[in-house]
Parts: structure tokens; sequence; C-alpha cells
DNA sequence: GGCAGCTAACATGCTAGCATGTCGCGCACT
DNA sequence: AGTGCGCGACATGCTAGCATGTTAGCTGCC
């Protein structure tokens, strides 16, 4: 059994917590695509009972990060890029959808919120704190998402690309990336001030897609990893 | 505890089953909302341990058709319009995606299967069979979500839709609403067979909103009935 | 040497009972 | 009479052990 990250940091019931550990070990591959997940080494692991682990798994498998064969195993999913594909797609449904509607109804203290998370971007491209900015960026999409008024939408949206995620690991850090992505942010916001639907539409598909763009090249270039 | 239906007639591991017969009582309101819902009871009743219930349970609150209060009780949730509006904008972002693509890319052989389903509805329409109509209905969008290729996608806007499922059984039936429904699938058809993607998502998004519109116009006549 | 069948280990799904925290009713007090 | 407090009943969450079905490895046979 890998290395797993105890409980703690976790809140909330036993059962949530297994799934935040397991799902972040998942995501940052420490647990390997296609491995066995014994039910009863995580337990032995975590030292908790199967009730909860069980409870976890569901919630996994229902997002498809591992699949679940009854009577014979638990796996973690492989790299898929059906799933990739699939996900991509549905975060940019939901976004697209999102802005479009932002871009109608946004208040003037909405916007004021989107400024300031750029200029918190532009700072901290400056800095060359790349983790710091990816954290920003997550926010700047959480906040127009949850614009929209509609609660449950960020949490989708950040279901929905799981498997982007995970697969963005294999990409190698690209120099001047992050200044791209504060680029596009940019022309998104811009379009939102504009109140221009379809401008924030484009600006946000544009954005979307770069990260699958490479992973495509990626899948391409080195197949063997998505088995 | 109001009548169960038997888990009779649901197939998979036991708590799949116990899903499904909640969900159903739950959605055709058998189940009244804001009632409270004893694992306990519902183990009696269908005869099966807690483990399955509590399965299905947690699935039903990650649909937000339950709400679980740790050590105090599971209720069932209450009719919200909140919940169905955002239900609509994520159906209706994930239609309105699949249309634009499916407008784009869609084969002979799949515009063949849609024709083929609009000429069933036609007759359904002539002989009267609501019921029928319905089931053909939810197909004929079904066939669309799968044409993207995406495979999670149908079932993934049919639990987007579960809120407003439930709240149109409070509409009465609207007699001429089967007729319109058919023309407006064939306005999406058409749009589909002339490759135009826009004139796709006009037409479903026009067709989609029907039925908020009219829970919307039900909400502001009897506030009550959605505490 | 290769293949088929069997057996044994072991995976999950389910059942039953214990621990923990909450809510509501009743009683005493103000 | 109204209010605050305390206790009892009971809800879910968890733990531990049993039933069921699969898989892999070994053995015997061809």
């Amino acid at each position: 059994m890998p290395i797993l990250r105890s409980l703690d940091g976790y809140a909330g019931s036993l059962a949530q917590r297994v799934y935040g550990t397991l799902k972040e070990a998942i995501l940052d591959l420490s647990l390997k695509p296609g491995a066995i997940l014994r039910k009863g080494e995580v337990c032995a692991t975590l030292g908790v009972s199967r009730s909860p682990v069980s409870e976890a798994l569901a919630r996994l498998a229902s997002e498809a990060l591992v699949d679940v064969v009854p009577q014979a195993g638990t796996f973690v999913a492989r790299l898929s890029m059906e799933e990739v594909r699939e996900g991509a797609f549905l975060r940019e449904a939901l976004e697209l959808a999102a802005v479009e509607l932002v871009a109608g109804a946004a208040t003037e203290a909405q916007l004021i919120q989107l400024r300031r998370s750029l200029r918190l971007q532009e700072a901290l491209v400056e800095d060359a704190d790349v983790g710091g900015f990816y954290a920003a960026d997550a926010q700047f999409h959480e906040m127009i998402l949850s614009f929209t008024g509609h609660r449950r939408l960020p949490g989708l949206s950040r279901t929905a690309w799981v498997h982007v995620d995970r697969a963005r690991r294999l990409l190698l850090p690209e120099p001047g990336r992050v200044g791209e992505t504060l680029e596009e942010h940019r022309a998104i916001l811009a379009a939102l001030e504009a109140r221009d639907p379809v401008a924030a539409r484009g600006a946000t598909r544009t954005h979307l897609r770069q990260v699958v763009t490479r992973l495509e090249r990626l899948v391409e270039a080195r197949p063997e990893l998505f088995a």
C-alpha cells in the first residue's frame, strides 16, 4: 500500500475524510492507475473499519476514479483520454453557460471581485509563484460559476474536471504558460465588463481548451501512458 | 411509512435496488417532501439491513433528494424552486453543448434514428398516448446526448433534471402541449439536418424552457407548494 | 510439455450490535 | 404561567463478523 496521508486535515465524518485522503492520492498519482486497492489494506493503513471505506469508494466510483468489480476487487481507474475529453466537455458546457449568464447579469460588486482577483494573479505572476497562481486561477473560475447563483455549480465543475486534472500531472511545466493564462483571464473579464455574452463564451472556450489541446498532443506522442 | 414498492423489478446489488425504490417514491411524491425518513423503518419495510439503505441514502443525498442531518434524522427534500432552476440550468447547459456538437458532427445514420423517433412521436400524438409520448420524448433527448460520444452524459442530464421532474408532478396536464412539444422537436431536428449549431441551440433552449416557465408561473400562483 | 478441472484463498456485500451525539418532553424553578 | 434545565428516547455513524461469488494457482491427465 503506497503511503497514504493520514486523515488529519480533513473535516467531517470518517467516511468523508477517507474519501478526501483517497481522492488526493488518486489525483496526484501516488496511487498508480490500474493498481488494486484492497479495502482491507486501506482499513489497516488508516485505522478505520470498512463501512466508511466502502462509502468513500462508492463516491469515488460514481466519479469513475475507481472501478469496483463485485466480489473481485477495487481498482484505481486507468488514465483514459475518453474520460478526459468527457470531463473537459462537461466543464466547458457548464462554464460557457455560466459566463453567458453572468455577462448579462453581473453586478458591479461582482466585477470588482473579479478585477481584484486579476490584480492578485498579476502579482503572483510577477513573483513567479506558480502554485499560488494556480490557486488564484481556480478561485477566479469558481467566482464566475458562483455568480450564477447556483450553489452546487462550482462543485460540479470541479468534479467534472478531475480526470483532466489527474492527466495534467503528466504534462511538463511550460514556461510562459502562466502569462498566457493571465492574458486569457483578462479577455474573459473584458467580455464580462462589456456585457458581451458571445465574446465571453469565446474567450472562455479558448481558455479551457488549452490544457486539453496539450493533452491531446501528449496522448499522440506517448499513447502508452493512457493504456 | 408510506407504501414502498418492493425491490422486485430493480436489478443489481441490494443497495442499488433500495436506491431505485426510494428514488421512485420520492420523485412521484408518494414520500412527502419534508417527511422524516427513518432508516430503521426502511430496513423493516424492505426487509434488508442498514448498510444498503445507508448507501442508497448517501447517493440520494448527493443528488439533494434527501437531507441527512448527522445524529438527528434523514428528511425527504422539500420542493425548492432554487433546485428546479439549478437543475434546469444544468440540463440546458449540457444539452445546448450537445446539440451544438452534434449539429456539426452528426452522421447520416444518427439523423435517420432521430427521424425515426419523430415518426414514432407523431404516431403517439395521433393515438393520444401521452405516456408513450413522454417516453419517446425522453428517448429523443437521450439519443442526441449519446451522439456526442460521451457515455455518462445522458445519466448526468437525467440526474440534473430530477428536481424539475418532481416539481412537474404538480402541473396539471395542458391540452395541446404534446403537439407543441412535437413541433419543437421538429425544429431541433431540422436545425441538426441543416448542420446549423446556432439554430439547434436556439430551438433546444426554447424547448427546454417550456416546463420551467410553467413552473415559474405555478410558484407565483401557489408559493406555499414550495415551502 | 500443455491444458483442463478443481480447490483454496480472498475479494466484496450484507447482517447484526455498539458508541456517540441530538432533539424533545417533562419537571422544577422563577 | 412562562422559562430554563435536565433527562430519556432515539437518530445516525462505526465496528466487527458472516455469506457469497470470483480469481489464481496447483495438480492430475492427455
